[in-house]
DNA sequence: AAGTGGTCTAGACCACTCT
DNA sequence: GAGTGGTCTAGACCACTTG
């Protein structure tokens, strides 16, 4: 007679899990309603968090992960599947699957949603015009959920097409980004979030934007050579890492006189 | 000895397909790189397009499916789970699958971005200012995708907390809206978009924004109580159903002095 | 109790990639 | 050819809903 893993069940279930345990620490507090491939799910997460596995390396075969693991191939994939949806693994038929990166050129324009006017989007130029390590102030505090600590504070111009279009106001926790300097910023060869990933091991999987119409001050009217008082397109972004960790705040101001900001909705709100 | 399916080979896989063309008009055109799954969900979606299920109803259960297509239940959920991923089935365990409603409450919000700053969102009072049968414009006719048909236009003025804040200027081809009047938009019970679908029978799958910051001109300073030249957060959206074709062309002009566009990324591009 | 969707299994064969 | 992910099967048991 065949003996059926009973996944709904906590106690045939946290045995299975217990297997599991030599891989990362067992964390309780995460392990409620779960079921067998969320679980599957939350350790390569764990692991992806950990560095175990490396961005733009591969993840063991899903054969092995399935021992590994010890569930079928049918709930490895479901696992998987969320991870890819998510787009923190990619699947490369008869390669393997690979840990996400942020520094290939089909990744350049994901959380860069500024285009002209006919859809196309363009490389920024980039000018580093501020860099500063202060202590974190109320809103900064507020949004990266970081109280009392210090941040680093740097602006970039980002020009379009020769003219400036964008002022980047961006504060990050200095516990995540030791190290950080102004010669760091100004010598990356790729996107920011990037230099985030290779230098700091700090991925960003997710990002949540404001967006309001303001007027441009003195400060703004002169980085992008505008009258005061010109609209601007002002975008407060948090960004988020795996535990959904906020680990960036920004405030962009965008003149949108010839480029616009995309957006989409389809999947759920 | 068992004979398996061959699903990637096209001489087996047709004709598996020719048993299912009682359903629906067999159309070669779009059978190009196909899986069984792929091919199960497009006879879904084109039953649904057909109006063989209608928005609110169940679908035949997972059992009776898989026969109807005569795949197994693996095959049947997978094309099931990217049709509820993209918001087009809602499943619920132990009654069915349902096909998708807008009037629900959850539903509501799913297309307005618009919150507070605090991130909560309230309902807008609804104004219907203008309302006009014309021959369409150049933008709505490339927007649309209806070359020399005729549209109706209106605009609506939306309040929130008893303030004027967004003024939305829409455009719809009149072939697929026969019959639309002033009264029809005044009684409206509840959002545009479960009009569309239930008077219409036009779901809305998915929109595209372009967001720019503009100057307010004299009739949105009059619409909004503002002054001249005030910054106002303009949105052109178009709104897509079920074959990716387009339905509705609006522009929004929104006061964000007390309120802020809300968007997210997170999946691919 | 009957019917529905949700999870899981164990294994098959296919298409693709790399050596 | 060996190894990878991609698709598919046939059936099991579970949790939930409704009569």
């Amino acid at each position: 007679m065949r003996i059926f893993c009973t996944p709904h069940s906590r106690s045939a279930h946290s045995s299975t899990s217990r297997q599991l345990t030599n891989m990362l620490e067992f964390d309780h507090s995460t392990t409620v309603g779960t079921t067998l491939y969320k679980e599957v799910k939350r350790r390569v997460l764990r692991a992806l968090a950990a560095g175990e596995w490396k961005p733009g390396e591969a993840i063991p075969a899903e054969k092995k992960l399935c021992e590994l693991f010890s569930v079928s191939i049918g709930t490895l994939r479901k696992a998987i599947d969320e991870l890819v949806a998510e787009n923190i693994l990619i699947r490369h038929q008869g390669r393997g699957t690979f840990v996400s990166m942020h520094n290939r050129e089909q990744q350049m324009f994901r959380f860069f949603n500024v285009a002209n006017h006919d859809g196309t989007k363009s490389y920024p130029h980039l000018e580093l015009i501020a860099f500063a390590k202060k202590k974190a102030g109320t809103l900064a505090v507020q949004k990266l959920r970081q109280p009392g600590s210090k941040v680093y504070e740097f602006t970039n111009v980002l020009s379009l097409q020769g003219a400036p279009v964008i002022v980047d106001d961006i504060t990050v926790p200095d516990l995540l980004f030791v190290g950080l300097t102004e010669a760091v910023l100004r010598n990356r060869p790729n996107t920011l979030y990037s230099l985030y990933q290779v230098r700091f091991g700090i991925s960003i999987i997710r990002i949540e934007e404001r967006l309001r119409a303001v007027s441009a001050d003195a400060r703004y009217a002169d980085l992008l050579h505008l009258a005061i008082g010109a609209p601007l397109l002002e975008v407060r972004r948090v960004a988020y890492s795996y535990d959904d960790q906020p680990v960036e705040w920004r405030i962009s101001h965008i003149n949108t006189e010839h480029h616009e900001y995309m957006a989409q909705a389809a999947h759920y709100s």
